[in-house]
RNA sequence: GCUGGGGUGGUGAAAUGGUAAACACGCUAGGUUUAGGACCUAGUGCCCGCAAGGGUUUGCGAGUUCGACUCUCGCCCCCAGCACCA
């Protein structure tokens, strides 16, 4: 009696099976290849997981299934970054508290994350805001502070008004919230600092190294924003100081006419004459009002004022004026450039409108008709007959090494790259382990102290300064120096500390006395394949990268020479409905609970997968799921009458597919191993296959759908989980004697016969030339060519009158 | 402006320089069904044709080649990131 596919039965019996049996429990054994598969550490919003979520967590799953099916020790866990801003926002909202919010959110997920079917390593779940997990964020602070990566300064940092808090520089994006969108301000004030710029150029290096996409490493590239240039002193006409500028273009130097600094450098109370003063003043104001976004809009009319000094072009010994303008920017070098009208846009338009001079330089390639600059006195440097022959990139060298000789100049090297600001002015998050005694200054929390608890009972509402204020007693504490009266510090840092190192905490998460055991991280690490979306390349990849390389330096891991934590990672594409991102807010989430109920786990998995490239977007159409649901039911049926013919055969579509479906893998081209898999199963619908072969195609497809295949296993005799079992080899395919050979004139194929493999060219030529059709094709025409690949194509290279089409209307 | 990724049917998409559109979705017709759904069979890039058949097609234009979606050069467009970064 046939029966029909119940996709619920199935999952059900095998999803408690695993949990029952512990299938999926990482073990450190030293017989076998470990792969440490991991997916991007999950914020466990109250929303659940959608569809998109979906998308990662099936790939890592089918590469983890493939791995196990390689006999390799498989790390493939789970946990939650659970502390952050939205936690605390919709406890508000439902004026709840941000830990019930989140214990609730962290229980529906894990509900959703069980329905995948994937092989998650439960017993090592993870939560970033329970006390033995922040403990080791606190105490990772600990280790940066000592060895002065982690610094306090007074800056002027960008502050959401939204959200009451400060934010990272990687957290703006184009003048705005990462978060909320709300336009960010700035704010002179005290916060905490890691320094990554410590980190800059090694970031930059070793991205060579990592097995990562492209546009991927180009977003970490840009972010740092490396570029190379020469930092040159213009001294102050009249004064003891001197302005320092960086540029990359030290060969437009005879051109600068006047110089720029920005309205919050310091320098221009030294140097503004008592004349401009006030207006010097009014615009600094002025400018300090103007938002961001404002600033950084590109279109905008340049605006500035003159401070009435002047400084000497230490090329030409010109005095130039020193003039204010906000679109030099303080953050940026040094805060002040030479201005080139000629040779810079931006400058040009300042010239322009304040009536300062342009003068040319020279072009250094020539094409260009350049008036020659006179200069004078001993800051010439260079004749100009010289100069007019060399490469820019020669006369960057030259200017650069005459003034160096000087000592006005000096190469350097200057990063975009801002270091990492991690205080926030909010509640839910791992307090910072330091304390301020009226006596001995500022403390870290020794570390027999940790973790510093958040206490629960705090009036959390966002004011703009940190909420622990409010807890007197978590306040006042005693310092551990003196242990006379101390407050502590009330920020809270930064959720991307805590999620810079889970994947640390995964190889050994129980672990009371360490932050994880160093036999077990040195087992795991690095990951082998590291899944999630492209949005935080310049976020979390380049934190968590930064402080496993700290941790490296520190001495406190060794896994590696780099320190580079992520060997391989893979983008997946995002998922859009109706054209837009999915989001809650706009309504357009397709959510896995539905689907899973009436098609399945493994018609998602399935589907997942071949919806498109999986690290390319895609669009979802749920109509789609209904293929691959009606290709397990064809596989189900296959299985269900099998009538297994004399074993020890081979068959070569079999094969062709089992080498398709690895390489498919290996590629990370899932869609198309499904599409092989469905392939395989239209041509095996009315065809008797071995039971050998049968056991091989049923492997080839549990990566996938690993409820379907535990069950044909079982049916088919199989003892055990069919993930005991080992990937099937590929034999090699059987000679073929006659294959489709294409038969082109003039590289335009107009017939396909079967012929034989080991045909010479002259008996396929024979053949295929005495076919009625290619006859009638080549008719009247001299053949001056004939190109012939056995098995492939055979193309007559013709002469004469072109082949016409018969019918000439 | 700089950097990276793209552009192939009605749709999602396939194609080591060698049969363009595999595999699906959808659609059309027929079968089955009380009906709907599901399922089965056939067809389905576009144009001409009842058909047989023929022409034509991978953003545009050149080039290399016996042969180009694929390689080279130029251009257009879309997406993403960075951007008054000197």
């Amino acid at each position: 009696m046939k029966e029909r596919y119940n996709h619920q039965k199935i999952e059900k019996k095998w999803q408690d099976y695993w949990e029952e049996t512990k299938a999926h429990q990482a073990k450190e054994s030293k017989d076998r290849p470990k792969f440490y598969c991991l997916d991007f550490f999950p914020y466990p919003s109250g929303d659940g997981l959608h569809v998109g979520h979906w998308r990662g967590y099936v790939l890592s799953d089918v590469i983890s299934r493939y791995q196990k099916l390689h006999g390799n020790n498989i790390l493939h866990p789970m946990g939650y970054d659970a502390f952050g801003l939205p936690a605390e926002n919709a406890a508000i909202k439902e004026n709840s508290h941000p830990k019930i919010y989140t214990d609730k959110a962290i229980s529906r997920f894990r509900k959703q994350l069980k329905q995948i079917g994937a092989m998650y390593d439960w017993s090592r779940e993870i939560s970033s805001a329970d006390p033995s997990y922040y403990r080791w964020t606190q105490w990772l602070f600990l280790k940066l502070y000592n060895a002065g990566l982690a610094y306090r300064k007074k800056a002027p940092v960008n502050f959401c008004p939204s959200c009451q808090t400060v934010l990272a520089n990687e957290q703006v994006i184009a003048g705005q919230c990462e978060r909320c969108g709300t336009i960010v301000s700035k704010k002179e004030l005290t916060q905490w600092f890691l320094k990554i710029t410590n980190y800059a150029q090694k970031l930059l290096d070793n991205l060579e190294k990592l097995d990562w996409p492209e546009r991927t490493k180009t977003l970490q590239r840009n972010w740092i924003g490396r570029s190379e240039g020469t930092l040159i002193k213009f001294p102050i006409a009249n004064s003891q100081f001197s302005i320092d500028v960086f540029t990359t273009r030290t060969d437009t130097i005879f051109g600068a006419t006047f110089m720029v600094l920005a309205p919050e450098n310091e320098l221009i109370f030294k140097i503004t004459q008592p004349k401009q003063l006030a207006a010097v003043k009014k615009y600094r104001k002025q400018t300090q009002t103007i938002s961001e976004i404002d600033q950084e809009d590109t279109d905008r009319r340049k605006t500035g004022v003159f401070t009435g000094a002047y400084a000497l072009n230490p090329a030409t010994g010109q005095k130039i004026p020193i003039w204010i303008a906000d679109y030099c920017l303080f953050s940026y070098g040094t805060g002040a450039i030479m201005a080139v009208p000629a040779h810079d846009k931006r400058d040009f338009e300042f010239a322009e409108k304040f009536k300062l001079p342009i003068k040319q330089v020279i072009s250094p390639d020539g094409r260009q008709n350049y008036k020659i600059l006179p200069f004078v006195d001993d800051g010439i440097l260079i004749n100009s007959g010289s100069y007019n022959k060399l490469s820019s990139k020669d006369a960057r060298e030259k200017i650069t090494n005459h003034l160096s000789k000087k000592n006005i100049a000096k190469y350097e090297v200057n990063f975009r790259l801002r270091d990492w600001l991690i205080s926030r002015q909010r509640y839910w998050g791992a307090p910072i382990p330091i304390v301020y005694c009226q006596k001995c200054g500022l403390k870290p929390v020794p570390e027999k102290d940790l973790p510093v608890l958040l206490p629960e009972n705090v009036e959390f509402h966002p004011t703009g300064d940190s909420p622990l204020k409010l807890s007197k007693k978590f306040l006042h504490t005693t310092c551990p120096n003196c242990h006379g009266k101390a407050i502590r510090e009330t920020d809270t840092m930064d959720t991307f500390v805590d999620s810079s190192w889970y994947y640390l905490r995964f190889c050994d998460p129980q672990n009371k006395k360490e932050f994880a055991g160093h036999k077990f991280i040195n087992f795991w690490l690095p990951i082998d394949l590291y899944v999630g979306g492209i949005e935080h390349a310049t976020m979390h990849l380049l934190y968590a990268r930064f402080i496993c390389m700290a941790l490296h330096d520190l001495k406190i891991v060794n896994f590696s020479d780099s320190g580079e934590p992520f060997k391989k990672l893979f983008n997946i594409g995002l998922i859009y409905l109706g054209g837009a991102k999915m989001s809650k807010s706009k309504g357009n989430v397709a959510t896995p609970d539905e689907i899973v109920s009436k098609y399945g786990s493994d018609a998602l998995r399935g589907y997942e997968m071949f919806v498109g490239p999986v690290d390319q977007d895609s669009q979802w159409q749920t109509s789609g799921i209904s293929g691959v649901y009606r290709f397990l039911e064809k596989v189900w049926d296959y299985f269900q009458k099998a009538d297994f013919t004399e074993d020890n055969q081979i068959d070569d579509q079999i094969e062709h597919t089992i080498n398709k479906v690895t390489d498919d893998i290996k590629n990370l081209h899932l869609n198309t191993a499904i599409s092989n898999l469905m392939k395989l199963f239209n041509y095996l619908i009315d065809k008797k296959i071995t039971l050998s072969n049968a056991k091989k195609i049923n492997l080839i497809l549990a990566p996938f759908f690993p409820h379907l295949a535990e069950e044909i296993n079982q049916q088919l005799d199989g003892k055990e989980s069919i993930f005991n079992s080992t990937w099937p080899e590929i034999n090699k395919l059987s000679q073929k004697e006659k294959l489709p050979i294409a038969i082109q004139i003039n590289g335009k194929t107009r017939k396909i016969i079967i012929l034989e493999k080991n045909l010479s060219q002259k008996e396929a030529e024979t053949i295929t030339l005495a076919d009625p059709k290619i006859k009638k094709f080549i008719d009247n025409q001299k053949i001056i060519k004939i190109i012939y690949l056995s098995g492939k194509v055979i193309n007559f290279v013709t002469k004469g009158k072109k082949w016409q089409s018969q019918k000439k209307d």
